[in-house]
DNA sequence: TGATTAAGTTAGCTCCAGCTAATAATTACG
DNA sequence: CGTAATTATTAGCTGGAGCTAACTTAATCA
């Protein structure tokens, strides 16, 4: 492998790490907003085990990007953006989840490792696991 | 799923974030070293796309957790600690890219891919992934 | 209603991994 | 050998994501 092609691996693996904390942020407020109606801010840092003043914090660089729409003291609501990105979150989520239980890997470590994998896998990746589920 | 659950999936999420970059450096000095003799920071840098002097920084705080030894202007070399922190990251990454490759994706995503996937694999996902290439 | 509790906000801190620019040491070569 | 090019180091900056502590607002309930 030459230099220059594992150095674009590796800007693209940063690249994946500076994405994967927006994208779990934007895909709990759509579970949350399915699950009980509304994403509340105390919910979402219960969920990812951070504080609230995290939480506040990322909700202002999410709404900067437009990701989603908040009032003071008002619950999230997700913009089509943001929902657009959820949605993908999610089907990506699915997809690895299932995956790694295709492969033989137990229900909870399929769960747990999900999570830090959805953000790493290419579209041409995904695509030849949708491939490879449908066999 | 309950919160708490989801909430410890995160925060080692956020753990394996943490670890990735070093286990990165650890591996790419040990492919450095097999490669080429030696470890230089200047091809450390090129390999990972970023300057020398973020490498120079990453290589101190490397020495202070016992992975290298470094001697000003020379090359760097691994303690044990070190090598054994390569050479498991280099199996899983061999595993993580065979398993890719034998579910369909063409060979530059795995590679790709594997980058970013390798550090998010738990032991029970990786021993699922070798039982699945056996058979 | 009014007091207590829960939730949200803000300020200000830490640590990390990038960066640039300037400087110092080493290496290579005419 | 001495100079030029390469490499390494250092200082100091940015921006992100976490934290605690102090405060404000909203919600609950006696």
């Amino acid at each position: 492998m030459t230099p220059d092609r594992q150095a674009s691996h590796f800007r693209r693996a940063r690249q994946a790490r500076e994405t994967e904390i927006i994208e779990d942020y934007v895909e709990l407020v759509a579970d949350l907003i399915d699950e009980q109606g509304e994403a509340r801010a105390v919910d979402i840092a219960k969920r990812l085990g951070v504080t609230g003043a995290t939480v506040n914090k990322m909700l202002a660089r999410l709404k900067q990007m437009d990701l989603i729409n908040t009032e003071p003291y008002r619950s999230v609501f997700l913009t089509d953006e943001g929902r657009l990105m959820a949605e993908k979150s999610r089907r990506r989520h699915h997809i690895v989840v299932a995956l790694l239980r295709a492969v033989g890997v137990d229900e909870e470590s399929a769960w747990a490792d999900a999570e830090g994998l959805e953000h790493r896998c290419s579209a041409e990746t995904l695509a030849a696991f949708e491939k490879f589920l449908k066999r």
